[in-house]
DNA sequence: CGGTTTTGACCTGCGC
DNA sequence: GCGCAGGTCAAAACCG
């Protein structure tokens, strides 16, 4: 599937092969048979992780494989970041045991749906999934609060990290639906709120073409997530063609750029992995889907949909997400952090991250990424409350 | 042949 | 203005 690479050893340019001479990195490979046998390798790994999953009862068929034997085996430590002004809507559906953040940050309907979390769950390689965790602890009802397995304090986050953001990956959002007017609306509040794309579908184009001077380039909202994944592209439902790639200062590893191959969707995505520990991949999208997932054929799993039917004919989940914090949150795994959840409203209460020179904000704000996801005045350490 | 990846060149924003 | 780094373009190569 993946057309690894596809040039000779001496395309790869200097950087990479030095790349490749000082880490273990799965996607550096100057030999594309070897890159090519790595990424099989990686994909079976995935179709494992998949089949473990009974897609018709949405029940794992057998028990998911623990990677550790931590408390990360009983849920993975979930890190969040929500850039929005008031809290998550209600949540009345199964994302109601989820970290509402890992199933997308989406302010205007929600944004990585069920399908898509077992995307990206398929895609976790070595790392106990978020799936694996949540068919294992079946969290139901509301008034439920949720805790967080910490990662270790002295390393990065052990499984999975999200960071969010208004903007969600694949988002049905902007369809509208009847289900998550509120969300529509709330999304428009933040997209006003944060700058005011009201083209923003046409506004990535515009940007990239015809860049006109002294024209501030505006950037769709983003949603980033850090995964525990050998392979570096996860599978997110969305067709993605990667149109560029670039060395990251102060990283070996580079930084691929995709964007959303469906026509008028100008969705990107980007996706690095984190120098301090490879085996992190650090997932950033921008900007909105405008269309269905095209491959979410799992549709036995869309436990929820919205009323539109853009929701139904994507299997994919629609949270009527309104806004989030105007802060930066982090899903901690940590004791002290937690995430209480209400069947009436979603008011998390949110602990704040812990500064960290390890922490999942810091790192990412050590490493230029947090600064693209937070506005700078979100990214200022939260006040002691 | 169409779609995707690769990759050097180019553009843009920002700090100095 | 200059240099740097991030982001994007687009031609060529590749794959099914």
């Amino acid at each position: 599937m993946p057309n690894s690479v596809r040039r000779p050893s001496h395309k790869i340019t200097g950087k990479m092969n030095e790349m490749k001479e000082n880490n273990n990195i799965s996607s550096v490979c100057t030999n594309s048979m070897e890159k090519r046998e790595e990424k099989k390798e990686l994909t079976r790994t995935t179709i494992l992780k998949r089949e473990n999953f009974d897609m018709a009862n949405s029940s794992f068929i057998t028990p998911p494989p623990a990677t550790t034997t931590s408390d990360i085996d009983q849920m993975p430590s979930v890190y969040a970041l929500s850039t929005t002004a008031t809290p998550p809507p209600p949540l009345n559906s199964i994302f109601d045991m989820m970290p509402c953040d890992i199933i997308g940050g989406d302010q205007k309907a929600g944004s990585l749906g069920f399908i898509d979390l077992l995307d990206i769950n398929q895609d976790f390689g070595t790392a106990a999934s978020l799936f694996d965790w949540f068919a294992q602890n079946p969290i139901v009802g509301s008034q439920q609060q949720q805790t967080f397995v910490p990662s270790p304090a002295s390393t990065l986050p052990e499984t999975s990290e999200v960071l969010n953001n208004p903007a969600t990956p694949n988002s049905s959002a902007s369809i509208s639906s009847s289900s998550n007017e509120a969300g529509n609306d709330a999304f428009q509040q933040v997209k006003t709120g944060d700058q005011e794309e009201e083209q923003d579908h046409d506004k990535t184009k515009k940007q990239l073409k015809p860049k006109k001077k002294n024209q501030k380039r505006q950037r769709e909202p983003r949603f980033a997530f850090m995964t525990k994944s050998e392979v570096d592209h996860l599978d997110d439902g969305f067709r993605w063609r990667k149109y560029g790639q670039k060395a990251v200062k102060n990283s070996p590893y580079p930084r691929s750029y995709y964007r959303c191959t469906s026509a008028g969707c100008g969705v990107k995505k980007r996706v690095e992995r984190s120098s301090d520990d490879s085996s992190i991949v650090v997932t950033t999208y921008e900007g909105q889907h405008i269309h269905p997932s095209p491959i979410t054929p799992r549709g036995s799993i869309g436990i929820l949909t919205d009323s539109t039917g853009f929701g139904a004919a994507t299997s994919s989940f629609v949270i009527p997400q309104t806004q989030y914090q105007q802060h930066a949150y982090m899903y901690s795994s940590s004791p002290s952090l937690n995430i209480t959840t209400s069947n009436t409203s979603f008011s998390p209460t949110f602990s704040f991250h812990q500064r960290r020179s390890d922490s999942p904000a810091s790192l990412l704000r050590d490493h230029g990424l947090l600064q693209d996801i937070v506005p700078s005045q979100m990214r200022k350490e939260p006040k002691e409350e």
